[in-house]
DNA sequence: CTGAAAGCGCTAACAG
DNA sequence: CTGTTAGCGCTTTCAG
């Protein structure tokens, strides 16, 4: 008489096939299949070569339900973001889910649609699924404190992009050099007074983007500090922000802005006004989205390294995991500045 | 002498607790705390208060993988898509997840790469993890299917946009409608001739554009069959697509692009030509994605309920799921013309 | 090198 | 209504 996994092959059910059957089939117990397969400890070849033939022609795939309750893995990594309608995470988490299961890891995504709560009862549910790891961009500088913190004590964690707490580790783009080039660049272009035009810093980076812009521009212009304009970061507070610098009193040589939603809105705002650009006004976006390309003319702007960001984070935790570490490394990488017509005032000297 | 979890939390260790522990510290079985925090049976009221009580105090909660292996089901989906960086998905993906937590389930992302055969191998491995269901929107209009198909054999399966398997039940938008009212409004402006850029259709919803287009051209203007362009989803091609048209001979009235990227491209290409946008061409594009509303002119597009395809998409799977029906139903929605600079040539009637 | 047996944490069948 | 017991499918001792 046929096993019972034959018989529901024959019958045309594609259901489970267990590890029990495949050991029937092979004449072997289930303990040498499992060792065969997974080749933790050596077997007989002869055996090793019948129990593969019987998995291949039963359709065998282990169980991860069970694989995982046993061995107190289950290969999977939880990441939690604030929102993957961002343009700036769709890349980074294609990069993560491609890395991750390169390394025979699993994703479970979460969005926390910037609600720090949502995001701290994520944290508890990634936990019930037993993962083995956490990536998390952070919804805010203070409130997902606790949520990381917890999360740590757990698992190895990497912070992706915000590293809201100082503790753990984290994988991240340079906002200050990048910022910094900025400037360098508009000053370059003769630019002597400047503005800025960004979301409320309520989360690492955007404060990082501010107090560099800050920073920098002091030396240079002490009266920018009066120019910042702080609201969300939609293309609608660009537009907002840069009427109201028109109304505030004569333009400044340079618009800065902390992404590209802020300098499009802030563009069709001065083009409304029949303020040009780059020759009234110079504009800089950052983050280098796919509007930078979009809008005439063309927005300098700031690209980031988002493969390599989800990259460098699945394998810094991916080495944590597989305990080559105890804990994940930070690293920082830098952006590069992309120049474009938006900010160009002068032929390139060379 | 006090239980193995109320040390550890006394020694700072955040680790798991066990349904067992919390039985010790209520005195009661594993069965009855089980019983009283699912409330599936009748239990003495005091019993569950008392159950509840140490279970809180203990920080207990259930493990989802033991639950999974014992239950045989593990409330957790699979969603399979060609491309999170395609400005169509993140809001589809971001919906999903909400409803599916909403329901109590959990959601494993995969990103295939346009790529059948990791699409293929990305479904196997989602079935490794014993997903109750599986949303998938499909890489390749024929190449998909023996993964599609396969999937369902084994669980509620539902397409997701693309519809590759007539078999199974999908949720999409009509595509041949939304095709429709483009040239509708075209007509309304005074437009009599016409070309097509777009993907090649080698997924279904690129077909229906492309399909519906011929339909609804070919009675106006059968040269329009001399004015398709096929190439990929880039703005390259939308460029280059333009800069064909304008060098095969005198411009249509009409441009329809099937993508919002091919008509950003193409609107680029014509500005390099002098050719005015609308006044010599209108412009169409589609999805109305965030490019629509970047450039100058703003494009006229076809706006699609991406929030409610992925509600209706998780409203389906997870009845399914629940078994109040044998298999999800299919759904398709509609879209919305959203008229904007690129295509009005008339001032509005009425 | 192989098999028998235990058990991961939970739930459901079965008695009581 | 509650406890005892078995067992989900797998891996890993422990004997042999």
């Amino acid at each position: 008489m046929r096993c019972a996994a034959a018989q529901r092959v024959s019958r045309g059910c594609a259901l489970t096939v267990t590890i029990r059957e495949v050991a029937d089939a092979a004449g072997v117990s289930t303990a040498t299949v499992s060792r065969a397969l997974s080749g933790v400890q050596t077997v007989d070849p002869e055996l090793v070569a019948r129990v593969r033939e019987s998995a291949e022609s039963l359709g065998y795939r282990a169980n991860r339900v069970a694989r995982a309750l046993r061995r107190q893995s289950t290969q999977t990594v939880g990441l939690v973001i604030p929102d993957i309608t961002n343009p700036f995470f769709p890349a980074v988490v294609q990069a993560i889910e491609r890395e991750l299961r390169h390394d025979g890891l699993s994703l479970l995504l979460c969005d926390a649609g910037n609600d720090v709560d949502v995001e701290a009862e994520l944290v508890r549910n990634l936990f019930d699924h037993q993962i083995d790891g956490l990536l998390i961009s952070a919804c805010d500088r203070i409130a997902s404190r606790p949520a990381v913190q917890l999360a740590a004590s757990r698992v190895p964690v990497l912070q992706i992009d915000q590293q809201t707490v100082a503790e753990v580790p984290y994988v991240g783009v340079d906002q200050a050099d990048a910022m910094g080039q900025i400037i360098g660049h508009l000053r370059d272009q003769g630019c002597q007074s400047f503005a800025y035009i960004g979301p409320r810093p309520e989360i690492p980076t955007a404060r990082e983007r501010f107090d560099a812009f800050a920073d920098r521009v002091k030396p240079v212009d002490p009266a920018a500090a009066n120019r910042t304009y702080l609201g969300d970061s939609s293309i609608a507070w660009g537009h907002e922000a840069a009427n109201r610098i028109l109304a505030d009193g004569p333009p400044p040589d340079a618009i800065v802005c902390a992404n590209d939603q802020a300098a499009l809105g802030a563009l069709q705002a001065l083009r409304e006004h029949g303020v040009k650009v780059p020759g009234d006004v110079a504009l800089t976006g950052f983050d280098d989205t796919v509007l930078a390309t979009a809008c005439e003319p063309q927005l300098t702007s700031v690209s980031q390294p988002l493969e390599e960001l989800g990259a460098r984070a699945v394998r810094e935790l991916s080495a944590a995991i597989g305990q080559e570490l105890r804990q994940p490394r930070s690293v920082l990488l830098e952006a590069s500045l992309v120049i474009r017509g938006s900010s160009r005032r002068l032929p390139p000297t060379g």
